[in-house]
DNA sequence: GCCGTTTTCGGCCCGACTGTTTTCAGTCG
């Protein structure tokens, strides 16, 4: 069983106890418990086997048990029982906004409602709005929340969230009386994905800014209108696909800035820390303030604040609280990598596979962004789908490739390949090719039905072979779609760190793989990164930000990406590489 | 259920908004 199923089980222990009425602090222990074995680096099962599973923050006896449980036997009979004990529907009806475990419990008590259905029913006869703590105003909104389930609620890519949260930015921005504007929240740390827009405005007059919030054109919904804080449901159109998410707005002075910035930006568990941090040198840290005995601690920044706390500032995609709050205490936090940083890219497509555009165009698009080199990773022969080179065609490829390093001045196009790692593990070219190329990208993309210890050992075969440089997209999960292919990530991680492999950032929107989770863990390995934004069009080729922010949520520095070289060292190195060392 | 320089009990971050109620509980972040 992988980390996620076990920490999906601990969260579902977590709310089917909410839904029975248990003690909150016990419910949260679960909750909590589910997020830090998600985020655990190492396998769950040498953890257990070496006993240092009992060691992590918030795994105590009883966590420890049920994990271990779940691990060795895949099953846990205290999760079985209370499935059998909780309708299913109860669950279900959290996802309606507003509707909580106590007002889901109370109409399961006095109603007998147990399926979102009956809820349904139940408010349309007003049965719901008779019980005591609820009213018509309640009722309402659940039936509202019922219809609007599947559309509102739902997690978002980031680059849509992100557009969506620009465009209402940007339009409160230009109020009048705004000092300063940001997004918060996931999207300001980078996430992957996002399930609301947090938005902070420092002005000392915020009514008409709550106004123009709540009346913008992206408002579909106005679902809070208060002094200092708005919500709404917001929508927009990017691409042909329609966006649409809850939105924040917080406003306040610019004094409270500060601290409403680092308390909407998160984690909740990084603020949790901080808090705690504050509690323990006699402060009380909130939204707006830090307080001490001797009053409020002036701060300007978010810089001001972790000082005044004995801290270092902690860039936003580190606040996940796995160890940056440590980290700040007593060593210099990492210099992350910078989209700047990044000069050429290894896994691109052309029109002779799948791309749109030919090789020319995208080496000189790939230039225009101030690229030194593009590397052309076109699909090998098996992947007749996306039109996969055959050997013949690979060679045609690296003669145009050499009549245009001739002609283009300013960026060097390399021969590369993303080859396919065949359902054995053997590479769909042969040896003598694969030397050829300057580099070799090794994909995975068919045969995902794999058991977890097949995968593994296919991808740990494909990484032995000594003419592969990189894994591409290494688990082939497609964001909100599709999870990716089962598989042992720490055996493929250690088998990339003993056969010298690097390994890929997809920053490919929908994927953004390797998961930010497990690029620290390569990076303590000592595998190097790199940061592909697997182009299929010119356009695409400005996903590669995308991929520095899972770096950076990975805490990795220049050093650690491979593509931060300039070209005459990479040169060198695949050089190195090929020659076996 | 977890945790401990207040260590085996008694806390557990803190505040906004809503709707219900009339001083507060529930939900959310």
């Amino acid at each position: 069983m992988t980390k996620d199923e076990v920490a999906a089980i601990l969260d579902e222990i977590g709310t089917l106890l909410e839904l029975q009425g248990e003690n909150a602090f016990r419910t949260n222990a679960y909750h909590n418990a589910a997020r830090t074995v998600s985020q655990l680096e190492g396998d769950l099962k040498e953890m257990i086997a070496a006993k240092t599973l009992g060691d992590v923050r918030g795994i105590g006896e009883a966590m420890l048990d049920k994990i271990t449980t779940l691990v060795t036997t895949g099953r846990l009979k205290y999760v079985e029982d209370l499935r059998a004990a909780v309708p299913p529907g109860l669950v279900e009806m959290l996802r309606i906004p507003g509707l909580g475990p106590k007002k889901a419990k109370a109409m399961h008590d006095q109603l007998g409602i147990d399926t979102i259905d009956k809820l349904r029913a139940a408010c349309e006869v007003g049965e719901v709005a008779k019980l005591k703590g609820f009213g018509a105003k309640t009722q309402d909104k659940i039936l509202e929340g019922v219809r609007f389930l599947g559309t509102v609620g739902n997690r978002v890519r980031a680059d849509l969230a992100r557009t969506l949260g620009t465009a209402v930015l940007e339009r409160l921005k230009a109020l009048p009386g705004v000092t300063r504007a940001e997004l918060c929240g996931s999207l300001r740390r980078g996430r992957e994905t996002a399930k609301d827009i947090d938005i902070l405005v420092s002005s000392a007059d915020a009514k008409p800014i709550m106004e123009a919030f709540v009346t913008a054109p992206e408002v579909m919904q106005v679902t809070g209108h208060g002094p200092t804080k708005s919500s709404i449901v917001a929508t927009t159109t990017v691409g042909g696909t329609k966006v649409v998410l809850n939105a924040d707005l917080r406003v306040v002075t610019d004094e409270q800035f500060p601290f409403a910035l680092l308390y909407l930006t998160g984690s909740k568990d990084h603020n949790v820390r901080l808090r705690q941090r504050a509690i323990d040198r006699g402060y009380s840290l909130n939204e707006y303030a830090l307080t001490g005995d001797d009053g409020p601690v002036p701060c300007k920044t978010e810089e001001d604040v972790y000082a005044a706390l004995g801290l270092k500032w902690v860039p936003p995609e580190m606040r996940e609280d796995t160890g940056e709050i440590d980290l700040a205490a007593t060593g210099p936090i990492p210099v992350l990598v910078e989209p700047g940083e990044i000069r050429g890219v290894f896994h691109n497509h052309t029109t002779e596979s799948d791309g749109s555009v030919s090789l020319e165009t995208m080496a000189k698009a790939a230039k225009t962004l101030g690229y030194e080199y593009f590397g052309v990773g076109d699909h090998s022969q098996s992947l007749t789908v996306a039109n996969g080179l055959t050997p013949d065609r690979v060679r045609a490829q690296w003669a145009e490739i050499d009549a245009l390093n001739k002609k283009l001045k300013g960026v060097r196009i390399l021969k590369g390949t993303e080859c396919d790692i065949l359902a054995d593990g053997s590479l769909d070219f042969d040896d003598d090719l694969l030397a050829g190329f300057d580099y070799v990208v090794a994909s995975v993309h068919s045969h995902f039905g794999l058991s977890e210890d097949e995968q593994t050992e296919r991808i740990c075969k494909a990484l032995s072979h000594p003419s592969v440089t990189m894994l591409g997209h290494p688990t082939g999960r497609l964001l909100l779609r599709r999870e990716g292919y089962k598989l042992n990530m720490e055996k493929v991680l250690q088998a990339a760190a003993k056969y010298g492999k690097m390994i890929e950032i997809n920053a490919q929107p929908d994927r953004l793989d390797l998961d930010w989770t497990h690029v620290k863990r390569a990076k303590a390995l000592g595998i190097p990164l790199v940061i592909n934004p697997d182009a299929h069009s010119p356009e695409d080729l400005e996903y590669v930000p995308l991929g520095v922010t899972v770096a950076r949520r990975g805490w990795l520095t220049k050093a650690d990406v491979f593509n931060t070289r300039g070209v005459a060292e990479v040169m060198k190195e695949l050089e190195r590489r090929k020659r076996g060392k």
